[in-house]
DNA sequence: GTCTATATAGAGATAGAC
DNA sequence: GTCTATCTCTATATAGAC
Protein backbone atom coordinates (compact mmCIF):
# COMPACT_ATOMS: atom_id res chain seq x y z
CA UNK A 1 0.00 0.00 0.00
CA UNK A 2 2.58 2.78 1.38
CA UNK A 3 4.02 3.09 -2.26
CA UNK A 4 6.40 5.74 -3.38
CA UNK A 5 4.52 7.42 -6.17
CA UNK A 6 5.61 6.50 -9.42
CA UNK A 7 6.95 2.77 -8.34
CA UNK A 8 5.40 0.04 -10.01
CA UNK A 9 8.00 -2.39 -10.15
CA UNK A 10 5.77 -5.10 -10.37
CA UNK A 11 3.84 -3.70 -13.23
CA UNK A 12 6.70 -2.44 -15.13
CA UNK A 13 9.11 -5.66 -15.21
CA UNK A 14 6.20 -7.69 -17.47
CA UNK A 15 5.52 -4.47 -19.73
CA UNK A 16 9.23 -4.50 -20.11
CA UNK A 17 9.39 -7.50 -21.43
CA UNK A 18 6.07 -7.95 -23.40
CA UNK A 19 7.00 -4.59 -25.26
CA UNK A 20 10.89 -6.39 -25.62
CA UNK A 21 8.97 -9.22 -27.41
CA UNK A 22 6.95 -7.80 -29.17
CA UNK A 23 9.41 -5.12 -30.85
CA UNK A 24 12.10 -7.70 -31.48
CA UNK A 25 10.00 -9.98 -33.24
CA UNK A 26 8.38 -6.90 -35.89
CA UNK A 27 11.60 -5.47 -35.98
CA UNK A 28 14.47 -7.42 -34.78
CA UNK A 29 16.58 -7.39 -32.07
CA UNK A 30 19.59 -4.94 -33.62
CA UNK A 31 17.10 -2.57 -35.15
CA UNK A 32 15.01 -2.22 -32.25
CA UNK A 33 16.41 0.55 -29.43
CA UNK A 34 16.32 0.73 -25.69
CA UNK A 35 14.58 3.77 -26.37
CA UNK A 36 11.86 2.60 -28.29
CA UNK A 37 11.00 -0.20 -25.81
CA UNK A 38 10.64 2.36 -23.24
CA UNK A 39 8.96 4.57 -25.49
CA UNK A 40 6.27 1.40 -25.67
CA UNK A 41 6.75 0.92 -21.63
CA UNK A 42 5.79 4.41 -20.83
CA UNK A 43 8.86 5.18 -19.16
CA UNK A 44 12.01 6.78 -20.02
CA UNK A 45 15.36 4.63 -21.36
CA UNK A 46 16.83 4.94 -18.26
CA UNK A 47 13.99 3.16 -16.24
CA UNK A 48 14.55 0.26 -18.09
CA UNK A 49 17.79 -0.49 -16.34
CA UNK A 50 15.87 -0.66 -13.53
CA UNK A 51 14.14 -4.37 -15.09
CA UNK A 52 17.62 -5.37 -17.26
CA UNK A 53 21.34 -5.15 -16.66
CA UNK A 54 21.51 -4.80 -20.71
CA UNK A 55 19.77 -5.39 -23.58
CA UNK A 56 21.59 -8.57 -24.47
CA UNK A 57 19.98 -9.81 -21.12
CA UNK A 58 16.61 -8.75 -22.05
CA UNK A 59 16.80 -10.77 -25.25
CA UNK A 60 18.54 -13.87 -23.32
CA UNK A 61 15.75 -13.85 -20.69
CA UNK A 62 12.90 -14.06 -23.18
CA UNK A 63 14.79 -16.94 -25.06
CA UNK A 64 15.06 -18.93 -22.00
CA UNK A 65 11.99 -18.11 -20.55
CA UNK A 66 10.25 -19.54 -23.67
CA UNK A 67 12.56 -22.59 -23.95
CA UNK A 68 11.81 -23.32 -20.04
CA UNK A 69 8.17 -22.99 -20.84
CA UNK A 70 8.40 -25.66 -23.66
CA UNK A 71 10.59 -27.97 -21.93
CA UNK A 72 8.60 -27.69 -18.44
CA UNK A 73 5.11 -28.06 -20.39
CA UNK A 74 6.13 -31.30 -22.27
CA UNK A 75 7.06 -32.83 -18.99
CA UNK A 76 3.79 -32.09 -17.45
CA UNK A 77 1.99 -33.91 -20.83
CA UNK A 78 1.02 -37.61 -20.17
CA UNK A 79 2.96 -40.22 -21.61
CA UNK A 80 1.70 -42.65 -24.03
CA UNK A 81 2.84 -46.03 -23.99
CA UNK A 82 3.16 -46.77 -28.34
CA UNK A 83 6.15 -45.17 -29.54
CA UNK A 84 3.28 -44.27 -32.90
CA UNK A 85 1.13 -43.22 -30.01
CA UNK A 86 3.86 -40.57 -28.45
CA UNK A 87 5.19 -39.45 -31.42
CA UNK A 88 0.99 -38.34 -32.45
CA UNK A 89 1.04 -36.64 -28.91
CA UNK A 90 4.66 -35.06 -29.52
CA UNK A 91 3.26 -33.77 -32.95
CA UNK A 92 -0.11 -32.14 -31.17
CA UNK A 93 1.79 -31.04 -28.76
CA UNK A 94 4.51 -29.54 -30.99
CA UNK A 95 2.16 -27.57 -32.92
CA UNK A 96 -0.55 -26.47 -29.93
CA UNK A 97 2.65 -25.08 -27.64
CA UNK A 98 4.24 -22.93 -31.18
CA UNK A 99 0.87 -21.49 -32.01
CA UNK A 100 0.22 -19.99 -28.65
CA UNK A 101 3.01 -18.35 -28.23
CA UNK A 102 4.33 -17.15 -32.04
CA UNK A 103 6.35 -14.15 -30.91
CA UNK A 104 8.30 -15.81 -28.60
CA UNK A 105 8.82 -18.92 -31.12
CA UNK A 106 9.89 -16.71 -34.19
CA UNK A 107 12.48 -14.83 -31.68
CA UNK A 108 13.94 -18.28 -30.45
CA UNK A 109 14.43 -19.12 -34.12
CA UNK A 110 15.49 -15.87 -35.34
CA UNK A 111 17.60 -14.09 -32.92
CA UNK A 112 19.99 -16.60 -32.00
CA UNK A 113 22.82 -14.90 -34.36
CA UNK A 114 22.03 -12.34 -31.56
CA UNK A 115 23.25 -14.06 -28.38
CA UNK A 116 26.48 -13.73 -26.64
CA UNK A 117 28.70 -17.08 -27.21
CA UNK A 118 27.38 -18.37 -23.64
CA UNK A 119 23.80 -17.29 -23.67
CA UNK A 120 23.86 -18.94 -27.57
CA UNK A 121 25.17 -22.30 -25.79
CA UNK A 122 22.77 -22.25 -23.10
CA UNK A 123 19.73 -21.73 -25.75
CA UNK A 124 21.32 -24.49 -27.92
CA UNK A 125 21.49 -26.85 -25.02
CA UNK A 126 17.96 -26.71 -24.19
CA UNK A 127 16.75 -26.92 -27.81
CA UNK A 128 18.45 -30.34 -28.49
CA UNK A 129 17.34 -31.51 -25.31
CA UNK A 130 13.66 -30.97 -26.76
CA UNK A 131 14.97 -32.40 -29.92
CA UNK A 132 16.47 -35.43 -28.37
CA UNK A 133 12.86 -36.85 -26.95
CA UNK A 134 11.27 -36.59 -30.45
CA UNK A 135 14.33 -38.75 -31.49
CA UNK A 136 13.90 -41.19 -28.81
CA UNK A 137 10.32 -41.59 -29.95
CA UNK A 138 11.21 -42.40 -33.85
CA UNK A 139 14.12 -44.55 -32.24
CA UNK A 140 11.74 -46.43 -30.32
CA UNK A 141 9.66 -47.04 -33.23
CA UNK A 142 12.43 -47.95 -35.28
CA UNK A 143 13.54 -50.50 -33.18
CA UNK A 144 10.72 -52.22 -32.25
CA UNK A 145 9.95 -52.24 -36.14
CA UNK A 146 6.58 -50.04 -36.46
CA UNK A 147 8.81 -46.53 -37.66
CA UNK A 148 10.51 -47.21 -41.07
CA UNK A 149 12.90 -43.89 -40.85
CA UNK A 150 16.19 -44.25 -43.07
CA UNK A 151 17.94 -41.97 -40.23
CA UNK A 152 16.26 -41.14 -37.19
CA UNK A 153 18.44 -37.94 -36.12
CA UNK A 154 17.54 -36.69 -40.27
CA UNK A 155 13.85 -37.68 -39.75
CA UNK A 156 13.55 -35.34 -36.07
CA UNK A 157 14.98 -32.50 -38.19
CA UNK A 158 12.91 -32.81 -41.02
CA UNK A 159 9.54 -33.63 -38.70
CA UNK A 160 10.02 -30.47 -36.53
CA UNK A 161 10.75 -28.43 -39.36
CA UNK A 162 7.52 -29.37 -40.88
CA UNK A 163 5.48 -28.67 -37.81
CA UNK A 164 7.45 -25.55 -37.13
CA UNK A 165 6.20 -24.37 -40.60
CA UNK A 166 2.92 -23.80 -39.33
CA UNK A 167 3.50 -20.37 -37.41
CA UNK A 168 3.99 -19.16 -40.68
CA UNK A 169 1.11 -19.27 -42.09
CA UNK A 170 -1.58 -19.89 -39.02
CA UNK A 171 -3.99 -17.24 -37.94
CA UNK A 172 -6.74 -17.87 -35.42
CA UNK A 173 -9.84 -17.61 -36.77
CA UNK A 174 -8.88 -18.44 -40.34
CA UNK A 175 -9.99 -20.81 -42.75
CA UNK A 176 -8.73 -24.14 -40.09
CA UNK A 177 -9.53 -24.64 -36.71
CA UNK A 178 -6.43 -26.00 -34.78
CA UNK A 179 -7.56 -29.51 -34.26
CA UNK A 180 -7.90 -29.35 -38.24
CA UNK A 181 -4.45 -28.31 -38.31
CA UNK A 182 -3.26 -30.73 -35.97
CA UNK A 183 -4.84 -33.59 -37.61
CA UNK A 184 -3.62 -32.48 -40.98
CA UNK A 185 -0.05 -32.53 -39.93
CA UNK A 186 -0.23 -35.36 -37.93
CA UNK A 187 -1.56 -37.06 -40.89
CA UNK A 188 2.04 -36.23 -43.16
CA UNK A 189 4.15 -37.24 -39.85
CA UNK A 190 2.27 -40.05 -39.39
CA UNK A 191 2.77 -41.49 -42.96
CA UNK A 192 5.97 -39.96 -43.48
CA UNK A 193 7.78 -43.04 -40.73
CA UNK A 194 5.51 -45.60 -41.45
CA UNK B 1 43.95 -1.89 -70.10
CA UNK B 2 44.87 2.29 -70.02
CA UNK B 3 42.53 2.03 -66.35
CA UNK B 4 42.62 5.02 -63.90
CA UNK B 5 44.85 4.05 -61.15
CA UNK B 6 42.77 3.10 -58.25
CA UNK B 7 39.61 1.69 -60.45
CA UNK B 8 38.22 -0.70 -59.91
CA UNK B 9 35.03 -0.97 -61.02
CA UNK B 10 34.60 -4.42 -61.99
CA UNK B 11 36.03 -6.05 -59.17
CA UNK B 12 34.80 -4.23 -56.32
CA UNK B 13 30.84 -4.52 -56.89
CA UNK B 14 30.82 -8.25 -56.76
CA UNK B 15 33.11 -8.15 -53.98
CA UNK B 16 30.56 -5.71 -52.11
CA UNK B 17 27.84 -8.18 -52.88
CA UNK B 18 29.86 -10.81 -51.65
CA UNK B 19 31.02 -9.50 -48.13
CA UNK B 20 28.03 -7.64 -47.51
CA UNK B 21 26.17 -11.59 -48.25
CA UNK B 22 29.00 -12.84 -45.85
CA UNK B 23 27.90 -10.39 -43.25
CA UNK B 24 24.49 -10.17 -43.03
CA UNK B 25 23.99 -14.23 -43.02
CA UNK B 26 25.96 -14.12 -40.28
CA UNK B 27 24.88 -11.05 -38.23
CA UNK B 28 21.78 -9.82 -39.47
CA UNK B 29 21.38 -6.52 -41.67
CA UNK B 30 20.74 -4.24 -38.74
CA UNK B 31 23.76 -5.69 -36.87
CA UNK B 32 26.01 -4.60 -39.93
CA UNK B 33 27.75 -1.15 -41.00
CA UNK B 34 28.82 0.05 -44.22
CA UNK B 35 32.10 0.32 -42.38
CA UNK B 36 31.99 -3.08 -41.90
CA UNK B 37 31.31 -4.22 -45.26
CA UNK B 38 34.16 -1.31 -46.43
CA UNK B 39 36.63 -2.79 -43.95
CA UNK B 40 36.06 -6.69 -46.11
CA UNK B 41 35.99 -5.19 -49.00
CA UNK B 42 39.44 -3.02 -48.61
CA UNK B 43 37.68 0.30 -49.57
CA UNK B 44 36.46 3.14 -47.17
CA UNK B 45 32.60 3.72 -46.42
CA UNK B 46 31.94 6.21 -48.97
CA UNK B 47 33.63 4.14 -52.02
CA UNK B 48 30.27 1.58 -51.76
CA UNK B 49 28.00 4.49 -52.19
CA UNK B 50 29.58 3.85 -55.99
CA UNK B 51 27.80 0.09 -55.96
CA UNK B 52 24.62 0.77 -54.25
CA UNK B 53 22.47 3.97 -53.50
CA UNK B 54 22.33 2.80 -49.82
CA UNK B 55 22.04 -0.24 -47.49
CA UNK B 56 18.57 -1.44 -48.55
CA UNK B 57 19.23 -1.62 -52.00
CA UNK B 58 22.10 -4.03 -51.31
CA UNK B 59 19.79 -6.46 -49.53
CA UNK B 60 17.21 -6.15 -51.79
CA UNK B 61 19.52 -6.95 -54.33
CA UNK B 62 20.62 -9.64 -52.80
CA UNK B 63 17.51 -11.09 -52.17
CA UNK B 64 15.78 -10.25 -55.36
CA UNK B 65 19.02 -11.69 -57.15
CA UNK B 66 18.79 -14.66 -55.15
CA UNK B 67 14.61 -15.42 -56.18
CA UNK B 68 15.41 -14.86 -59.81
CA UNK B 69 18.07 -17.24 -59.39
CA UNK B 70 15.55 -19.43 -58.12
CA UNK B 71 13.16 -19.39 -60.26
CA UNK B 72 15.21 -19.19 -63.71
CA UNK B 73 17.34 -22.75 -61.94
CA UNK B 74 14.32 -24.08 -61.59
CA UNK B 75 12.30 -23.10 -65.02
CA UNK B 76 15.58 -24.55 -66.60
CA UNK B 77 14.93 -28.46 -65.46
CA UNK B 78 14.35 -31.05 -67.45
CA UNK B 79 9.97 -31.84 -66.83
CA UNK B 80 8.76 -34.91 -66.08
CA UNK B 81 5.39 -36.23 -67.23
CA UNK B 82 3.65 -37.72 -64.10
CA UNK B 83 3.10 -35.71 -60.94
CA UNK B 84 5.00 -38.15 -58.54
CA UNK B 85 8.28 -37.79 -61.17
CA UNK B 86 7.43 -33.91 -60.78
CA UNK B 87 7.04 -34.05 -57.28
CA UNK B 88 10.90 -35.87 -56.97
CA UNK B 89 12.00 -33.85 -59.61
CA UNK B 90 11.36 -30.37 -57.24
CA UNK B 91 12.09 -32.08 -54.10
CA UNK B 92 15.63 -32.87 -55.12
CA UNK B 93 15.88 -29.86 -57.53
CA UNK B 94 14.80 -27.91 -54.25
CA UNK B 95 17.49 -29.49 -52.00
CA UNK B 96 20.11 -29.38 -54.46
CA UNK B 97 19.30 -25.56 -55.37
CA UNK B 98 19.33 -24.57 -51.34
CA UNK B 99 22.38 -26.10 -50.27
CA UNK B 100 24.50 -24.82 -52.92
CA UNK B 101 23.93 -21.40 -51.47
CA UNK B 102 22.98 -21.29 -47.82
CA UNK B 103 24.27 -17.77 -47.23
CA UNK B 104 21.37 -16.30 -50.16
CA UNK B 105 18.73 -19.02 -48.25
CA UNK B 106 19.89 -17.43 -44.91
CA UNK B 107 19.46 -13.68 -45.69
CA UNK B 108 16.44 -14.08 -47.78
CA UNK B 109 14.40 -15.56 -45.26
CA UNK B 110 15.76 -14.16 -42.31
CA UNK B 111 16.37 -10.04 -43.49
CA UNK B 112 12.61 -10.40 -44.81
CA UNK B 113 11.54 -7.91 -41.96
CA UNK B 114 14.01 -5.72 -42.57
CA UNK B 115 12.88 -4.53 -46.55
CA UNK B 116 11.02 -1.68 -47.24
CA UNK B 117 7.40 -2.71 -47.71
CA UNK B 118 7.90 -2.26 -51.41
CA UNK B 119 10.86 -4.59 -51.57
CA UNK B 120 9.36 -6.87 -49.56
CA UNK B 121 6.15 -7.17 -51.74
CA UNK B 122 8.21 -7.81 -54.74
CA UNK B 123 10.29 -10.75 -52.85
CA UNK B 124 6.48 -12.09 -51.36
CA UNK B 125 5.29 -11.90 -55.25
CA UNK B 126 8.55 -14.15 -56.17
CA UNK B 127 8.22 -16.27 -53.37
CA UNK B 128 4.33 -17.28 -54.24
CA UNK B 129 5.54 -18.26 -57.62
CA UNK B 130 7.74 -20.54 -56.47
CA UNK B 131 5.47 -22.44 -53.94
CA UNK B 132 2.75 -22.23 -56.93
CA UNK B 133 4.95 -24.14 -58.86
CA UNK B 134 4.81 -27.37 -55.90
CA UNK B 135 0.77 -26.39 -55.25
CA UNK B 136 0.28 -27.17 -59.43
CA UNK B 137 2.23 -30.58 -58.88
CA UNK B 138 -0.03 -31.34 -55.72
CA UNK B 139 -3.11 -31.03 -57.17
CA UNK B 140 -2.67 -32.87 -60.15
CA UNK B 141 -1.88 -35.65 -58.33
CA UNK B 142 -4.22 -35.41 -56.54
CA UNK B 143 -6.73 -34.78 -58.97
CA UNK B 144 -5.51 -37.92 -60.52
CA UNK B 145 -6.25 -39.86 -57.79
CA UNK B 146 -2.24 -40.83 -56.75
CA UNK B 147 -1.63 -38.49 -54.28
CA UNK B 148 -3.76 -38.25 -51.16
CA UNK B 149 -3.48 -35.09 -49.38
CA UNK B 150 -5.84 -33.14 -47.08
CA UNK B 151 -5.19 -29.50 -48.41
CA UNK B 152 -2.65 -28.60 -51.12
CA UNK B 153 -2.15 -25.62 -49.58
CA UNK B 154 -0.80 -26.75 -46.13
CA UNK B 155 1.21 -29.65 -48.05
CA UNK B 156 3.07 -27.17 -50.11
CA UNK B 157 3.74 -25.30 -46.70
CA UNK B 158 4.57 -28.31 -45.18
CA UNK B 159 6.86 -29.98 -47.81
CA UNK B 160 9.06 -26.63 -48.65
CA UNK B 161 9.23 -25.96 -44.57
CA UNK B 162 10.35 -29.78 -43.92
CA UNK B 163 12.81 -29.64 -47.34
CA UNK B 164 14.20 -26.11 -46.15
CA UNK B 165 15.30 -27.28 -42.40
CA UNK B 166 18.22 -29.30 -44.60
CA UNK B 167 19.77 -26.34 -44.47
CA UNK B 168 20.19 -25.82 -40.65
CA UNK B 169 21.99 -29.15 -40.49
CA UNK B 170 23.85 -29.91 -43.63
CA UNK B 171 27.53 -29.87 -44.80
CA UNK B 172 29.47 -30.59 -47.07
CA UNK B 173 32.03 -33.35 -46.75
CA UNK B 174 29.67 -34.52 -43.17
CA UNK B 175 28.16 -38.05 -42.86
CA UNK B 176 25.73 -38.02 -45.52
CA UNK B 177 26.46 -36.98 -49.32
CA UNK B 178 23.86 -35.01 -51.09
CA UNK B 179 22.40 -37.78 -52.92
CA UNK B 180 21.94 -39.25 -50.30
CA UNK B 181 20.22 -36.36 -47.86
CA UNK B 182 18.20 -36.02 -51.54
CA UNK B 183 17.02 -39.31 -51.35
CA UNK B 184 15.75 -39.63 -47.57
CA UNK B 185 13.71 -36.50 -47.72
CA UNK B 186 12.45 -37.35 -51.12
CA UNK B 187 11.43 -40.69 -49.56
CA UNK B 188 9.88 -38.74 -46.48
CA UNK B 189 8.11 -36.49 -48.85
CA UNK B 190 6.80 -39.18 -51.59
CA UNK B 191 5.58 -41.32 -48.49
CA UNK B 192 3.98 -37.95 -46.97
CA UNK B 193 1.78 -37.72 -49.96
CA UNK B 194 0.46 -41.02 -50.88
C1' DG C 1 36.75 5.29 -58.26
C1' DT C 2 38.54 6.10 -53.96
C1' DC C 3 39.98 8.95 -50.42
C1' DT C 4 39.41 12.08 -46.14
C1' DA C 5 36.42 14.71 -43.66
C1' DT C 6 32.13 15.75 -41.95
C1' DA C 7 27.00 16.58 -41.33
C1' DT C 8 23.41 14.70 -38.77
C1' DA C 9 21.32 11.45 -36.13
C1' DG C 10 20.75 7.91 -32.93
C1' DA C 11 22.65 4.18 -30.25
C1' DG C 12 23.66 1.87 -25.14
C1' DA C 13 24.43 2.97 -20.79
C1' DT C 14 25.20 5.91 -16.44
C1' DA C 15 24.71 9.84 -12.81
C1' DG C 16 22.29 12.22 -9.71
C1' DA C 17 17.94 14.80 -8.46
C1' DC C 18 13.40 13.80 -6.77
C1' DG D 1 11.50 3.67 -9.41
C1' DT D 2 11.55 7.20 -12.59
C1' DC D 3 13.12 11.33 -14.37
C1' DT D 4 16.37 14.54 -16.96
C1' DA D 5 20.69 15.15 -18.68
C1' DT D 6 24.66 13.53 -20.57
C1' DC D 7 28.91 10.71 -21.80
C1' DT D 8 30.76 8.19 -25.45
C1' DC D 9 30.44 5.85 -29.44
C1' DT D 10 28.82 4.58 -33.86
C1' DA D 11 25.58 4.81 -37.53
C1' DT D 12 24.17 6.30 -42.72
C1' DA D 13 25.10 9.21 -46.07
C1' DT D 14 27.29 13.14 -48.58
C1' DA D 15 30.98 16.68 -50.29
C1' DG D 16 34.88 17.70 -52.43
C1' DA D 17 40.00 16.75 -53.22
C1' DC D 18 42.83 13.71 -55.98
Amino acid sequence: MARTAGSHSDITGPRVREAALSLFAQHGYAAVSMRRIAQDVGVQAGALYNYTPDKQSLLFDLMRGHMDDLLQARALEPQSATPLDCLEDFSRFHIRFHLERPLAVFISYMELRNLTPENFATIEDLRRRYESELETILRDGRDTGVFDVADTKITTLAIIAMLNGVNTWYRSGGRLSLPEVEAIYWGMVHKAVT
